[in-house]
DNA sequence: CAGTATCCACAATGATACTG
DNA sequence: CAGTATCATTGTGGATACTG
């Protein structure tokens, strides 16, 4: 179990859930997995300005997690697929509830720029 | 909106969510928080060791971003209670179920600790 | 009681350049 | 294509001491 969920745990179950979807773009990457596996440039594409270095990161540790998984092909050029493991798709609801609940926040707090 | 409320979200709307969940402690006040009002002291035993800077800054925060109230009383001695505005009663199934997924995570990964 | 003031430590993100 | 290496930066969290 990697430190920082170790760590949440110590404190409360409850911390767990933020412990290994807290990282940046890692909600975007399990929402963008949900909907269908993805190859490691496809998913950077598809979660925005990200960089190689970080992605990859975010992807071992959520590797590390249980919640992905890593497939290698071997071919020329090189296919890389991630996807949700069986633990992963269980946060399919947290996942689609958090996209509501920040949508309406969002639309509550439309405006207000932080400056 | 925070900093980094408004960063998330021009990622993607679900990250809104651990954007102002995730603080070191803050799921853990909202759960508390969730209860009853709790005062100052009074939750910083609750959540466990934090130091009362750190304790005053999560506060703080979640003020910021409208999930709890401070009400302070003209007493002496002072007394300040915070509260689940209604928006941080909106989040209460999703501390529910964190609650639940990160006990059901530990279950699951009981014994492994992190060399 | 409910904080604030300093200072420090570190983990995590990001930019850039390079490789099997 | 799918990464890794190096470096710079910064935001958070924590320890300690002090105050209205």
């Amino acid at each position: 179990m990697r430190r920082s969920v170790e760590t949440a745990l110590q404190v409360c179950p409850v911390e767990v859930g933020v412990a290994v979807l807290g990282g940046a773009w890692k909600l975007t990457i399990v929402k963008h997995l949900g909907k269908r596996p993805h190859r490691f440039g496809e998913l950077g594409r598809a979660v925005g300005t990200v960089t190689p270095r970080v992605l990859t990161r975010q992807l071992r540790e959520l590797e590390a997690d249980g919640l992905v998984s890593r497939t290698v092909f071997a071919e020329v050029p090189p296919r890389v697929e991630y996807a949700l493991t069986d633990l992963g798709e269980t946060l399919r609801p947290a996942v689609a509830w958090l996209d509501d609940w920040g949508a309406t926040y969002a639309e509550a707090h439309a405006g207000e720029t932080h400056e």
